[in-house]
DNA sequence: TGCCAGGCCGGGT
DNA sequence: ACCCGGCATGGC
């Protein structure tokens, strides 16, 4: 059983704190989560500032926005048709049960909230615990694909193992405060987009090396 | 120039 | 319960 805390550490003292999830408030971190499905971030803050330029972050603007025009605006996010349907299907839920406020919907609690995004069409679990962390702080641990390679690259757990089971893993293991939780896994992604892509070994400075199996990173 | 990026859905076994 | 194709742009 690896130590995550001492990993979290020796990631934090490399790196330094992440400051996630960029944005400028609740409501662009929300659609960020959407936008940044399967896609590179640098891709999304295009999509964002499209959005911001036009002047339509805004629940309610968004919701009145017609789709072609709202998929037009976040084209460069890739998918965009589908996010473009996504985004509207959260923005219906947002407006119709808080009025469009994510002050509102932060008043609810976690696993109240997370049973109705994961109802959404389009928000699947990471999405959902990214905007659940990230936009309304609630104690969640978000798993991604380098969560996964980066767990079973170090031996910690089993390749077929999925997203709930990543999940209670991480939470089992570290403390359980929004701040620890958002840390770690804005880590984890700093460290995945580095270190740790598909195919590649790891890198020599990468700081969770001292926490390799004896026999060097598993293959995956 | 392919491969990859902070997934998810729907239809088929 | 899995497995797979589809979805799309931009950077390295």
């Amino acid at each position: 059983m690896p130590d995550l805390r001492a990993a979290f550490k020796a990631m934090l003292d490399h790196f330094g704190p992440q400051h996630w999830w960029p944005g400028d408030s609740s409501l662009e971190i929300a659609i960020g989560a959407i936008l940044t499905q399967n896609t590179s971030w640098q891709n999304v803050t295009k999509a964002l500032d499209n959005l911001k330029g036009r002047d339509v972050m805004d629940a309610h603007a968004l919701d009145r926005l017609p789709l072609a025009e709202l998929a037009e605006l976040i084209r460069p996010a890739g998918y965009f048709r589908l996010k473009a349907k996504r985004l509207k299907n959260f923005l219906r839920w947002l407006v119709d049960r808080f009025d469009g406020s994510m002050d509102a919907m932060a008043a609810v609690g976690l696993s109240t909230l997370r049973e109705e995004l994961l109802s959404i069409n389009g928000i699947g679990p990471e999405t959902a615990d990214s905007i659940l962390l990230y936009a309304v702080g609630k104690p969640t641990f978000v798993v991604d694909a380098y969560t996964h390679r980066i767990a079973v690259r170090h031996g910690w757990i089993d390749p077929e193992a999925g997203y709930d089971e990543l999940k209670e893993y991480f939470e089992g293991l570290l403390p359980g405060d929004v701040a620890t939780l958002n840390e770690m896994h804005a880590l984890i992604v700093n460290v995945g987009k580095r270190l740790c892509r598909p195919r590649e070994a790891l890198c020599g400075d990468c700081p969770l090396k001292p926490f390799l199996p004896e026999h060097g990173p598993v293959e995956l």
